[in-house]
DNA sequence: CTAGATAATTGGAACGTTCCAAAGTTGTCA
DNA sequence: TGACAACTTTGGAACGTTCCAATTATCTAG
């Protein structure tokens, strides 16, 4: 049934004009006819026609695709499930479609998704890239001109435009926080060391600490998988210290809410007993308990800015390196210990 | 810089042989000889050729494009994201990239965006309905000979293939487990009364309290939202009750957290003092505090059935509807009550 | 040395669209 | 009536690939 495809000769055939006619129809253009058009119209849904994208491309190599391709690193992880969907709101209402690829941190599995979104002729990339990603890796796509904006993580040398949140006031703002609350050996927990998001926020920690007047303790700082299992070793090896902390920074939600699983299991309260503040503000952090006190970096909002400017550069046609970065807040919550106002979440239900 | 495209031309070129020579360097046929593959692949290197896939498929109409869709209903829920990540191992390690798309519920975005899809000429699509998807807004789709796989929900009456989890038996093994642990009074909470889904789990729960010979209360059935907010709403009502359920069965995950929120918002501890079943087992099922009984389906797990099933569909050229219920089983954590075996929380460490 | 087979290469047509330059229609005004 | 403008419409070339039939080069056997 319908094997065959139906093409635009065959609908001018049927509406009694040039193709030519129907091509500028498709196109929406102001130059024909009133009554054409509604021929041509009508001829399209009778037949059932559906317009082939590849071909059209293939003429106008210039104005492109209407694909957008955006690459993460670890989809499961709510932040970019969230991320994803912010850039799919943009996107779509812009008339374009998106190549969604999860790298799960390979470098190699990278290159090839984005190989293959290349062979598909992507108008333009947003990446959050894998870790290990250089330079190198994004030269090829920014000499063929396509646009691309890195999310979350920046690559060092890299000509391509950034929107990353503003890691070190985050982690400044935490800190002092705890600090006002009486804390005065903090821990920062998770994450991996060899990424400069990791340095931006342990930089953040490490001044605010010195702004308060308070040591910093190396111990103190515990890297592992900036994940909920990561989290729960994380505070697992801190417990173990001579002098163990009160209060904790931790990378990132994921991390925090390991970290409040592991003070569980040592029966501790956390935002009792233990502070603990997290960095992203995923969606379960409000519903969490206790309620997560973090720094709110509104995925989805940044899903929508990242697309935004995507689509700006696309539509210049030529857009130069910007780095964007996305400011951020902390939301005062249950798990600090902070004056307990039970409205924030009573309001949320 | 780089401006111009390179073509299967300027390599031909650059080797110093036909065009033709090089497309069939492109598809690794055997006919040519080694030397000049070793030539070909030389000046592809060289030059920085990349493969113009939508002017192949606009020769090769049969064959298709190596694109594969995928339209979820609600991508921040962590089950879909999972689904997504399982469907992208198989499909990308086929050589396939995958188009996805969130819906939010929404028919009319759910239209545009399979729209978008088919004028991209992808070679299948895995679709979880929008709620009120009709078999009628699949037509075309099937009609033009492209593979289907419903994934988590019917169609009815839709000529595609589908892989739903087995929510008759589920709701049924949660059922029976709460039963014999003496409960009487076991509530259903949340969901959309206007899905199948809804009703073939009301329908284990029902069908179990029957064969325990436990009366069926009306009342106890509470509808809501499918997402944590909703678990809330949920179990507040329930709570309402003159005579109160001790236990409940929740439509999925994300309304259980909610129903485990919303009981400590009244001061009681879930697993203690009422009992909580969830369905999807979603990865923060393990980890959460309490770690939540639930009917284990392994989102990731399902999105690799359908993408395997799809492909094979594509491979085939043409293929039946085909419905598979993949089977489902209970996972007894905490949140029921159930004898608390901490061996299970402490392994996942 | 030649006929026939086998292996390797090739030019041109085709895929479905857009763009361009050109050609028809009208209508207006001197 | 003729010239000119404004509005519509149109044939054909192009885009980058694959496929087919045809060609050339190389080998084998008689």
């Amino acid at each position: 049934m319908g094997k065959e495809r139906v093409t635009v000769i065959d609908i001018a055939r049927a509406a009694g004009v040039s193709k030519s006619t129907v091509s500028l129809v498709l196109q929406a253009s102001p130059l024909v006819n009133e009554a054409t058009r509604a021929k041509v119209n009508a001829a399209i849904r009778e037949l059932g026609y559906v317009y082939n994208r590849g071909a059209a491309n293939l003429r106008q190599s210039n104005a492109k695709s209407k694909i957008i391709g955006i690459v993460v690193n670890d989809l499961t992880n709510s932040f970019f499930a969230e991320l994803a969907v912010g850039v799919d709101m943009v996107v779509q209402s812009a008339g374009y479609v998106q190549f969604l690829a999860n790298t799960g941190e390979s470098v190699d599995r990278q290159r090839e998704v984005i190989a293959s979104m290349r062979e598909h002729g992507i108008s333009g990339l947003i990446l959050s890239p894998a870790r290990g990603t250089e330079a190198a890796d994004l030269k090829p796509l920014v000499a063929s001109g396509i646009p691309v904006v890195n999310v979350v993580r920046q690559v060092a040398g890299a000509k391509v435009s950034s929107l990353v949140s503003d890691n070190h006031a985050g982690t400044h703002q935490a800190v002092r926080h705890l600090a006002g609350l009486g804390h005065h050996r903090i821990a920062f927990l998770g994450g991996f060391p060899d990424t400069a998001v990791f340095h931006e926020r342990l930089q953040g920690y490490r001044d605010a600490l010195s702004d308060m007047d308070l040591a910093v303790h190396g111990e103190l700082v515990i890297s592992s998988a900036p994940s909920r299992a990561g989290g729960v070793a994380a505070i697992e090896r801190a417990l173990l210290l001579r002098e163990r902390p009160t209060a904790a920074v931790c990378f990132n939600d994921a991390v925090a809410f390991g970290v409040c699983d592991g003070l569980r299991a040592h029966r501790l309260d956390p935002g009792e007993d233990f502070a603990v503040i997290g960095f992203d503000d995923v969606i379960e952090a409000q519903t969490a308990v206790p309620a997560l006190t973090t720094i709110s970096v509104d995925p989805q909002g940044m899903g929508r800015r990242a697309a935004q400017l995507l689509l700006k550069q696309i539509n210049a046609g030529r857009a130069d390196a910007e780095a964007i970065v996305s400011s951020v807040r902390l939301v005062v919550r249950q798990s600090c210990g902070a004056a307990t106002d039970k409205r924030e979440r009573l309001s949320l239900l």
